[in-house]
DNA sequence: TCTCCTTATCTTGACATCGAGATAATGGAT
DNA sequence: ATCCATTATCTCGATGTCAAGATAAGGAGA
């Protein structure tokens, strides 16, 4: 290691300098960004998996029970709600809710104002197993974001934002 | 909105202000950074799945053949090698090379140091295949990005880079 | 050479997801 | 009242993934 400044290089630095050597008409600048986003995500993903399976869930489950707490009293939402908040297919909610009240920890209940619907609402169980997963879950982020200077989580959420913007358009 | 400077309110803003209205007792600043790189790495991939799907390809097919290629000359790399690459489970391995293999793009090819052992290989169509989706990748990945300044897109590769430092401690 | 541990890949079963089509209720227009 | 387009959810088949166990070859030591 001759540079002057250190340099660790990190798996997308490997795959990006491979792709230099063997196609060096690409410009691969952004690959680099767009790879480390993928990774960063992985890690989170793993780093959360843990937390969630403490409290017998995984992430579908706790989206669904998370969005239905978070809807407020009395959390209940139709599955079409549900559908919009959580970007999945229509058939992979059904499949969702199917497993978590065989858990018991959602029920389905008849909607009075139509009945093609139904409202799905938290289980005494479910609204206590997902205030406590909840808890523990905002910690294991914290904690998957210690060593960034306060300073830095700001200028880096305003840059994910802006990135998020860029990528809609 | 009596905020004195314009704010957007974004999906994981909603999320957020959701959880401090029902549960005031937590802090959900983590929350807001992790949700906006899983928006962000979600966006992307609906992106680049387009550019997949032009070549008959989706991110899987494309992760294998793209990380042969990479490799350089003769483009062979055993399916233990690939594993350590792609980070998935062996049965998905085995899963992916036999589709692969049945397009034509890839073949498996006798290893002469370890019979165990075998070793893929792109296909003259795979490496032709490859090289033309690879070009288009890279161009869509710049797309994602247009309307970032070239300082912005510095500055955030290296909070990502710490991000991911963070993670994994 | 035989044994046994290790390494490399495949097989199998369970599960999650998607997307297209099926089923059923709503609500406006005639 | 009836029709029909719309809305809401479920069903079903295909795919992709994982994890655990099975299969098979390598390699070290007695």
């Amino acid at each position: 290691m001759q540079s002057p400044k250190p340099f660790a290089m990190d798996h997308v630095d490997f795959i990006t300098q491979q792709w230099e050597r063997e196609r060096p008409d690409l410009d691969v600048t952004a690959m680099g960004v767009i790879g480390r986003v993928a990774r960063l995500y992985l890690a989170y993903q793993r780093g959360m998996h843990a937390t969630f399976a403490e409290f017998g869930l995984n992430a579908a489950k706790f989206d669904v029970l998370a969005t239905l707490r978070r809807s407020g009293a009395p959390y209940t939402l139709s599955p079409g709600d549900l559908l919009k908040a959580t970007m999945v297919a229509s058939g992979t909610m059904t499949n969702r809710i199917d497993r978590l009240e065989a858990d018991g920890l959602v029920k389905r209940e008849v909607n009075p104002e139509d009945s093609r619907s139904f409202l799905v609402g938290l289980t005494e169980e479910g609204l206590a197993l997902v205030d406590r997963a909840v808890t523990a879950h905002v910690q294991t982020q914290a904690q998957l974001l210690e060593g960034l200077e306060t300073q830095e989580v700001e200028t880096f959420k305003e840059l994910l934002s802006k990135a998020q913007a860029a990528a809609n358009s």
